[in-house]
RNA sequence: GAGUCUAUAGCUCAGUUGGUUAGAGCGCUUCGUUGACAUCGAAGAGGUCAGAGGUUCGAGUCCUCUUAGACUCACCA
């Protein structure tokens, strides 16, 4: 044995644990009898973006290879899921942003062409994901990987949607969306980041009532002036109109419970299309839409020419200057509010109204919350579980569609012919962008020159559509059906991964796969909290809806990674550590361990450089105590080769210990109740708490203690010396998988150790 | 605006259902070893467990308030 332990062996011990066929589970033949005896345990990969090179958070999946590698132990049919993540808008922003270094946009290529080109960048880089996670010793099944643009998810996606549009829980509407006009498409309200912004709040003359806003340039949208009834100052205007300043037309003046007298001058501008609340109030008060700015972010027809095809912050500014030079500013304020902000490119949010599609959440998530509540779901913690049913019970509909490429399209077909006002943008055969409605380009081009151009189509709400492809029009007999170029939201389709990955079948549960039958649900999910909405809610609801169970038994919710001031990890911030440098530099053991030890359930992970070193440190002391036991049995084999080495039968039975000395027993007791521990510290998933005991029980008693005590003594600790090592490498065996398995092979052979790889062994358990 | 979490040694943090002298890593002091160990070992200094009050035979651990941070959610002009 070398002096030191080499980590850059640990390549080769995955191989073995790969080739010997521990990753992957045998299903039983009748697995939903078997399920009940053999109690399988699974874990569904959070599946990372195929196009993200590692990062710790990645590394954090170290506690799910410390519970599949425990369970799998025990004994338990275990399976641990990969897979890969396409990650809609994600992916496209980071294609987009290479497009631009090469002076490119999407607005270059049809849907197609982009598509494809987004296809082969991720193709690269998800080989590269994979190959990381191998190399942090994560013992994924890989036989059962699954990426999610695979047909077979894909398809499963589609007949979700259909079966929710079939139940009624799908419809289409256009409302005040948060629309990103860098990233050119609509998001969920869970996409967007509400930022404080110093701003100010303008006062602006309506004739005879000032309005204070913090939006000036939404003004030449406006279709009405709200004020409170209770309000005397306006009470009588209340009905009548006035003169909208700068674009000369008549607007209502509307009584509104909801506007709060106190605030700016009790008066308020109304912009149904450009605001939240203002949309509701004209949804109330049947009030004139009016909307100014575009999906391209710029003011559009329905301004005055002098306004027109400017960004929101140029027509501000014209807006405050124009208003300012007719005596119409009555005075400027300092304000800070909270805008949103898109979540992917930081930039402000415009609400927009546009058709979207939405789903029906509320019969979704009533299940999800009984499922909470009953504890069919738990937490861990269980703080969590008050988040989420908090969020689940005021929750709204979901927006699922989004305008980008990269992801399954919406299955849903138009006739272009009885819907001559949808309108489309494509690439013409020369390459030029057309933006017209139907009616103006139906006789100027083909229908396949458009569809094979398509960049994208926005059909009003209201249109018919299909969610099957069919040939021909059942009214028209039209050949001219074009498939909705909107996308799936990325949550969509991995909110029900846990069922498409074990082969659920939508269409036809009765033809799902055994492993759906044998592993669902899950037993545990684990994943960072950030997510908890995003995606955990999404999968519950889905599971339940198109299962009647949940997806998981159990979800883990841990926190982030933070270096060792306490302060999140950011490339801006420069403090980022690379867990495969890490690896590189003191093997994955010492990443694993320094990851899990002395951090409490669901508190942030802190990681340094001098912890890993740390727990390097600790690593070489293992190899190095195995080493001496080695040799300290080697020399007594010398003087007598008649030795006898083996370990104790029954280990930890009281009963053999006699004749032992002190020692033997001190040290033995304490094996027995780190065993005890450790099992029971990894069952209520206090990680920390059990790496760091099996550190103070190997290094402080086994170590310090038993081994410098067996340096006085002879051939009678050789028994203890093997039954305690064996039993360490096991239990730290879920930890730090590599050092250890490399011990007990080296030691195997040698001390008649069963021949079997680590990974496979039993746990050790207590028997007192 | 609503909610959640955190506050323990110089630094970063443990301390699972309340129970004997409050722990680890790194750092610091002294000594030893360098024939298992990237050194390692032995001994030690260092904390009124944010503050105040309460429950209890007993509280770092439970409750209330205060202070200071962090985070999440949220259509108010």
């Amino acid at each position: 044995m070398d002096k030191a332990y080499n980590s850059s062996q640990e390549g080769h011990i995955y191989d073995q644990w790969l080739e010997s066929g521990a990753f992957t589970p045998v299903v039983p033949k009748n697995p939903k009898v078997a399920k009940i005896k053999d109690k399988p345990f699974s874990i569904i990969l959070p599946l990372p973006n195929a196009n993200d090179p590692m990062h710790m958070g990645h590394a954090l999946f170290t506690i799910q290879d410390i519970l599949v590698r425990y369970h799998r132990m025990l004994g338990q049919p275990t399976l641990w899921l990969p897979g890969g993540d396409h990650a809609g808008i994600e992916t496209q922003f980071v294609f987009e942003k290479r497009l631009a270094k090469e002076g490119k946009s999407r607005f270059d290529f049809d849907r197609q062409t982009l598509y494809q080109m987004i296809w082969d960048f991720v193709e690269d880089n998800r080989k590269l994901n994979q190959f990381q996670m191998k190399k942090l010793g994560f013992s994924m099944d890989w036989t059962r990987y699954h990426y999610s643009l695979e047909p077979a998810i894909v398809d499963n996606v589609l007949a979700t949607f259909k079966k929710l549009y079939h139940d009624g829980l799908v419809y289409r509407d256009e409302k005040i969306v948060n629309y990103c006009t860098r990233c050119g498409t609509a998001f969920s309200n869970l996409e967007v980041d509400h930022k404080t912004v110093d701003s100010h709040l303008w006062y602006i003359k309506y004739g005879p009532i000032t309005v204070a806003t913090t939006r000036p340039e939404t003004m030449l949208g406006d279709t009405a002036i709200a004020v409170n009834p209770k309000d005397k100052r306006y009470k009588d205007l209340i009905g009548k109109t006035i003169t909208l300043p700068l674009v000369n037309k008549e607007i209502p003046v509307i009584g509104e419970d909801s506007i709060d007298i106190e605030f700016g001058t009790g008066a308020v501008k109304v912009t149904p299309s450009h605001s939240p609340e203002d949309y509701d109030m004209a949804k109330k008060h049947n009030l004139e839409f009016v909307r100014i700015f575009d999906y391209d972010g710029k003011s559009n027809n329905n301004v005055p020419e002098k306004y027109r095809g400017f960004f929101p912050k140029q027509v501000r500014q014209m807006v405050v200057d124009d208003l300012t030079a007719a005596g119409l500013m009555e005075k400027i304020e300092n304000y800070s509010h909270e805008v949103g902000h898109c979540y992917r490119c930081g930039n402000p949010i415009e609400p927009i109204t546009a058709p979207q599609w939405y789903v029906k959440i509320a019969p979704l998530a009533k299940p999800a919350i009984e499922a909470a509540k009953t504890g069919q779901l738990k937490f861990f913690p269980n703080r969590f579980k008050k988040t989420y049913i908090t969020w689940m019970e005021n929750i709204r509909d979901w927006n699922i569609s989004r305008q980008i490429v990269w992801g399954p399209r919406i299955p849903a077909w138009y006739c272009l012919d009885c819907n001559p006002d949808i309108k489309l943008n494509f690439l013409d055969k020369n390459k030029n962008i057309v933006s017209d409605f139907y009616r103006n380009t139906k006789n100027k081009y083909s229908f396949e020159e458009i569809n094979n151009g398509l960049q994208s189509l926005v059909a009003p709400v209201g249109t018919d559509f299909t969610v099957e492809h069919l040939d021909n029009c059942s009214k028209c007999n039209s050949v001219n059906l074009i498939q909705e170029t909107d996308t799936f939201d990325t949550w969509f389709l991995s909110g029900q991964w846990p069922l498409s990955t074990l082969g659920f079948n939508t269409a036809d549960p009765s033809k799902s796969s055994p492993d759906f039958d044998y592993f669902y649900p899950t037993t545990i999910m684990d994943t960072l909290w950030d997510i908890l909405f995003f995606w955990v809610a999404r999968m519950t609801m889905f599971g339940l809806y198109l299962t009647g169970d949940v997806p998981f038994k159990t979800v883990h919710l841990h926190s982030k990674v933070t270096d060792a001031k306490g302060q999140k990890m950011s490339k801006s911030k420069g403090n980022v550590i690379n867990p495969l440098d890490m690896t590189e530099k003191y093997g994955t053991d010492a990443l694993r361990m320094s990851l899990v030890y002395g951090i409490a359930p669901a508190s942030d992970f802190v990681v340094s450089e001098d912890k890993i070193r740390a727990q390097r440190n600790f690593v070489n002391k293992i190899w190095n105590a195995s080493r001496f036991v080695e040799m300290l049995i080697d020399r007594l084999h010398e003087k007598n080769p008649d030795l006898k080495i083996s370990e104790l039968k029954s280990p930890l039975s009281k009963g053999d210990l006699e004749g032992f000395s002190q020692a033997d027993k001190d040290i033995l007791e304490k094996l027995n109740k780190i065993i005890i521990s450790t099992t029971k510290n990894l069952e209520s998933y206090h990680f920390g708490q059990a790496s760091e005991n099996l550190y103070q029980f190997f290094w402080h008693e086994f170590c310090d203690v038993y081994i410098e005590n067996a340096k006085d003594r002879g051939e009678e600790t050789i028994p203890i010396l093997l039954t305690v090592l064996k039993a360490s490498l096991k239990l730290l065996h879920p930890f730090i998988p590599f050092v250890t398995e490399t011990v007990y092979q080296n030691l195997k052979e040698k001390f008649n150790f069963k021949k079997e790889l680590l990974i496979s062994s039993s746990w050790p358990i207590n028997e007192n």
